[in-house]
DNA sequence: TTTATAAAATTGTGATATCATTTTCTGAAT
DNA sequence: ATTCAGAAAATGATATCACAATTTTATAAA
């Protein structure tokens, strides 16, 4: 007499959330046709990514199954997978947390997105259309909208999706996965960054990436990615941590 | 009355091994003080990465549970995390299976090495002593021992040790979880293509690497590494994909 | 008030139970 | 032989259970 009131493999968090008032974990939209296992990756990786899980809060698997209204065992598949991918990380014995940034660690991460995503780009450029670039233009528009905003969720989302469209022009391409692994291990900080820095000039590096594809030119790509990487969120994150370590 | 005659959390697989015959998967030497889930994803990426499932076959979560004598939930933890890396597809609806490779995405991942190692190992050469070039230098000299030997299983994993040797001296390093990805992605095929192919001439780019560490020279180290990884299992992997997609 | 110790509660882990779904097997009918 | 429907077996997924290890709380001693 297991699923009484509760229909069990149709979506069991179709209702209700957050019994444990400390944690907030962003609901995501359905994925239909898909397990509850998957459906939690999703919601955990969404919620670090976009910063809703300050890093160094300490987790327990019981804990995040019970916010979510779940039983162990998929949150246990999920949480592995994304310790897997060092988005979150088990200490000791016990007690899990999303990962604080250090300065060199940050350092490595941005240089390691650099190479991969210029790399990356260039292998795209010869799949690029001008469908494909009239696509990212209404994207870099939509987002243009976005900062006056100031919505920073929604920012970062079509950001990666303006990344994302670029990258994944080529077929076969086998970085993304990649790419997006790192793009979660920098997702906390880069929120943390976002907030608390008040003064952040975003030089519109998205014009020259386009400028760039259309002109099908790999050199002036390679600048554009680079520049785009490196910008803003690179210096203010420099700024952060080298004040927070000399604490 | 749950465990008589076993010890529950004192390393269940001390005994006995595959209980059905298809499949055989090596064991590997026991990892104290850590958990089943993580001794099974050990050794089934152990597994994999030196060929010993078959890509193609078709795999089950109980199935390997019995071959292991598990129950079915640490190995599917283990299972999860792995195909997380893509080192099992898990197709439509059921089963799952190491993935065949194709021309495309061997090109794809073999240029993707070469992009992150350069990277990697650029960032290594500042960290670089005489003592990590000394050891390097040993496994290179042990390596030409297992070529004559013609032990691929202890040349393959000796390899892999000599370049994580050399990224992982930069203490920050963030891509070596990376390129071990990638290892592991291209392992089962790289299996394939040494068994497979009996010509097979190794030049030794290791020389050419230990000189441009000695000499601190990054634009040799770069080559050098390059010419590591195209070489050889490039060439002949091109061949053999060629003539299976032909058929 | 602080520290040391014991008891209680919490947690991670792995095995098991159960259900829906899929695959495989079986036995005719074509 | 081949095909196809229905039955039987196997499988994936998730909740629950049981145990050991850890953490937290309670209690006693200094």
């Amino acid at each position: 007499m297991y699923f009484d009131s509760m229909t069990p493999f149709n979506k069991p968090w179709g209702g209700l959330m957050t019994s444990n008032g400390e944690l907030n974990i962003p609901d995501i939209p359905e994925i239909s046709g898909t397990t509850t296992q998957e459906y939690v990756y999703e919601r955990l990786r969404n919620a670090i990514m976009l910063g809703a899980i300050e890093p160094g809060t300490s987790l327990t698997m019981r804990g995040l199954a019970d916010c979510l209204g779940l039983s162990p065992t998929p949150v246990r598949e999920a949480v592995r997978r994304l310790s897997s991918e060092h988005a979150i990380q088990i200490k000791d014995n016990r007690r899990m947390t999303v990962p604080l940034m250090t300065l060199d660690r940050f350092e490595e991460l941005v240089a390691l997105r650099v190479a991969i995503e210029v790399h990356t780009a260039k292998r795209a450029l010869p799949y690029m259309s001008d469908v494909i670039i009239e696509k990212m233009t209404e994207m870099d528009n939509r987002m243009d909208g976005l900062i006056s905003e100031k919505d920073l969720d929604q920012l970062t989302l079509l950001n990666q999706d303006f990344h994302r469209t670029l990258y994944t022009v080529n077929p076969a391409q086998a970085s993304m996965p990649i790419i997006e692994s790192i793009w979660l291990q920098l997702g906390p900080f880069q929120r943390q960054v976002l907030t608390r820095v008040t003064e952040y000039y975003e030089i519109d590096r998205h014009k020259e990436i386009l400028a760039a594809l259309t002109t099908r030119d790999a050199i002036a790509l390679e600048d554009a990615i680079t520049n785009d990487i490196s910008d803003g969120v690179l210096r203010s994150g420099r700024n952060l941590l080298a004040v927070t370590e000399a604490a």
